[in-house]
DNA sequence: ATGAAAGCGCTAACAT
DNA sequence: ATGTTAGCGCTTTCAT
């Protein structure tokens, strides 16, 4: 592999004005610069970004962490970031925990030994002791937080306002007639599972409805399995929910399977809403309505607030809240598509 | 930050010394062992990975290139090819293409110029001049290509053996009494597309079934649309065919979700069956058969490929084939499954 | 078994 | 405008 000192040879120059070509140095005569290009172009030389990064201390990096990438969530989160990236020269390091505890407070330390510029997280599931430790090194390099806040800290954060989200998904459901609907909670020990209970609490209220606990059931996981599950509790209740919202669309999915199993039809019998509209609520049958999220917004607007950071242009930690969007499909609404939607999957 | 001078110094020993103990040298003494670990954990010191990188020439990062993240194959390839690569200690660096064709050939030469150890890439969708550079870096660093072999070059590959697959496909529509099948092909101009269509002859001639090119319809993309198109001029043959197969899942729920239109019952009036086994299979209705592909273990088996060769174990080109899986469900045949399936998805 | 010292490839003062 | 030089933090001969 060859060198700047190779170049500098080559050009008959010293390796400082090689360097200073290589950066777009201010004061380089146009003589310098196309000796040195030519050099360059003959050695076919490419600079050695490691040696860089040891003299800058800047690798060019960013850490993108999250729980799993066993989700279609995360296929639009990791479209979004590289995109990003790419655009301010940064190439992501994946760090995927696939909800392996022990990973990470051992990939925290490793972000600050291998020098990454930044970090993009999303700590669901997390432990308070590595939040904590997320804090710190919140201190050394720019954090963002995805789907979730801490005030007070240097972590800045992109977010959705999951109560209004949800608030609004229930008000649909009310606005077709329902008054009797079931809700599949889930990740109640978390801000954003409690926000989404609250915003089918408080869209019920508001409509007169009295909030009725036998209709809320604790799923205690976000997967299809468990909506399958514990939609079999709300079909008990008397009357009988005419409506079930799922925490997410899995959960959604999983009473659908279930109700299909049941023979009971969708929506006409019971209607079923989900949240976060990942991109396989338009391959079911009937299709899912659910409660758009802008993942890929938010993932170019945490590159930038990196980018902004590293320039010390962001002088506070920035928190910021996207909208959702009621997206209004079969499974709420009989009439709502005659044509097939084409999702957003690109194969 | 701490550095390794600050550790000797704190210890009293030799930067060196330190070196040898982080490094588990064999010629250290217990004492000094102790007195080096002492001062690191005092210091609270963590090694420089650049620094070491630029002495060691090796970076510990595995450079991971897919043409898009947005498919939700690549949710299984992330999660497998993650985890195999924390268990080797590297970390992926994840250069999704998106399609954007002027991206691979920077790439690949940053790839070069950031040092990685390694490569692993589909390089599905790439040109001819993107591979050879891909060949000529292969010269440099291990490379795996992943689902695509180039026999004769110094490129390893992980490898399914798509006709066999097929093949295997279109038999189980025959033994369920289907004489008139159509095929909905893709990438025809990739070995993999060809690959696929001759399984399908193959095992219509197997079968003493003539192969008819009016039941071939090249849709000319994987994706759902164009199954939901295509599939149209296939319904139009006479006698009409009585199933369906996609070169892909995509493919053959595009087509699903037209009969569904139409009101085609499936599989009583047309049987159809996908390819790759994508968890949506399982979450369509009617529930899709397809033909699994084990694309965990192939990532897993990528990585090993990788740290093989870089611990020298590799002396030419391997080439790995793995073997594939009808999967059958209510797509081809009716009573396959009473009860749901849950499908791979984590939530 | 430990230390001294060179150097990986680059950048950034500083000097000219 | 260009050259000289120190040094980023680490590993690795080579001495001792």
């Amino acid at each position: 592999m060859k060198t700047l000192k190779d170049v500098a040879q080559r050009a008959g120059v010293s390796t400082g004005s090689v360097s200073k070509v290589l950066n777009g140095h201010p004061s380089v005569s146009e003589v310098l610069k196309s000796k040195v290009d030519k050099a360059i172009a003959e050695l076919n030389y490419r600079p050695n970004m490691v040696a860089r990064s040891l003299r800058t201390k800047t690798t060019n990096t960013v850490a993108v962490m999250v729980p799993t990438s066993n989700d279609p969530y995360f296929v639009e989160f990791f479209r979004g970031v590289s995109l990003a990236l790419r655009d301010i020269q940064c190439v992501p390091m994946l760090y995927s925990m696939e909800f392996n505890t022990d990973i990470p407070v051992n990939v925290i330390h490793e972000v600050l030994m291998r020098g990454v510029d930044g970090l993009i997280v999303s700590t669901y599931g997390w432990e308070q002791d590595i939040i904590d430790e997320l804090f710190r090194i919140s201190e050394r390099l720019p954090v963002v937080s995805f789907k979730r806040s801490f005030p007070g800290t240097s972590v800045h954060s992109v977010n959705i306002d999951d109560q209004a989200g949800m608030n609004k998904a229930v008000q649909h459901l009310i606005k077709n007639g329902h008054r009797r609907i079931g809700f599949l909670a889930a990740g109640l020990d978390l801000k954003t599972g409690q926000d989404r209970l609250n915003g089918y609490r408080t869209a019920l209220e508001a409509s007169g409805i009295e909030f009725d606990d036998n209709l809320v059931v604790d799923c205690e996981s976000f997967q299809i399995e468990a909506g399958y599950n514990k939609v079999q509790q709300l079909l008990k209740r008397y009357p009988r929910p005419t409506a079930i919202v799922g925490a997410n669309d899995a959960l959604a999915i999983g009473a659908m399977k279930y109700l299909e199993s049941r023979n009971l039809r969708i929506p006409e019998e019971i209607a079923v809403m989900g949240y976060d509209d990942e991109p396989l609520s338009t391959l079911v049958t009937p299709k899912l309505s659910s409660v758009a999220v802008p993942v890929y917004e938010m993932t170019r607007r945490a590159v930038q607030m990196i980018d902004k950071a590293l320039k010390g242009e962001l002088h506070q930690a920035v928190n910021e809240m996207f909208p959702t969007e009621v997206i209004v499909r079969d499974s709420t609404d009989f009439s709502a598509h005659a044509e097939f939607e084409f999702g957003r999957f690109s194969r």
